[in-house]
DNA sequence: ATTTATGCAAATCGTTTGCAAACCT
DNA sequence: AGGTTTGCAAACGATTTGCATAAAT
């Protein structure tokens, strides 16, 4: 999507919880969009010129809310946020180094998510489980730690 | 593995990283071996008779390290502990409820792990990342909450 | 006897929250 | 104006840590 097809479609979500698109907003789904991976509170703060670090949380509780970015949370001390896939259109999954925590991100080959999406539908039902998504992570060392 | 078995292979894990096999870590031990899904901080202080708090948060660490317990982290306010697979001969996965934290334990077909395993380690390789793990997560409502 | 584990209480630190000023409509 | 968002500083709470005592070897 670019940046104004994103931003259409953040406008709406954010309508539809009353909330407003604001230039602060903005700006942090922007620095969502150029990323090609999660980031962290002080690496959005880093990018986002004078943002106040509780207005940046307080935003993105909003937009996760929403449904417009989702948070990313692991064994490492900060949470990470990444824009929702949909707004993306890029289905994937990431790989978390133990060591340093660095999140990447990752696709698998359609025909494997398909078999996946099936199988987990199952076992959804049987656990009388209302599924939402799925979180498929690789765990171990990244190319700098090992 | 029945008890017996466990404690063995613990003990020669814990030695393995210079750590000893206390009453205590015996006791936390036991009670993750006996639970069906992970155990949160709280639920293993409730089973665990006496022991403090501080105690548990550094016995775990150093079960972890010594590779006999894992850590899950949620989104939930606490971290959760299970036995290491390798140690109950289970591999299995989670369906994580969004709505009240509450983590259950969830198998797939071994067919469909196997696709997954095998293309897994293409994408490891892909990125020269050392996988030592993957962690496959449903996350949604549980019975009680949806 | 010397090292390691434990309990208690205090500290840590990512995240949340209260409140007054700035902003939008 | 009336309500929302923002920034600052203080509060929160799960986890960690310092230190004195108890346990293990």
């Amino acid at each position: 999507m670019t940046a104004g097809e994103v931003d259409v479609a953040v406008e709406t979500r954010l309508t539809s919880v009353e909330q407003r698109y604001t230039a602060k907003r903005r700006v942090l789904v922007e620095i969502l969009r150029r990323s090609t991976r999660p980031l962290t509170m002080p690496e959005m703060l880093e990018q986002g010129d004078g943002l106040a670090q509780s207005s940046v949380y307080r935003n993105m509780v909003v937009l996760e809310q929403a449904g417009v970015v989702r948070r990313i949370v692991t064994g490492d001390e900060f949470a990470r946020f990444e824009l929702a896939e949909d707004l993306t259109g890029h289905h994937h999954h990431h790989l978390v180094c133990t060591s340093c925590g660095a999140v990447a991100d990752f696709i698998v080959p359609q025909e494997i998510e398909d078999l996946l999406e099936s199988a987990l539908v199952g076992v959804a039902e049987a656990h009388e489980f209302a599924v939402d998504g799925h979180r498929l992570d690789l765990s171990g060392l990244c190319r700098r730690c090992r």
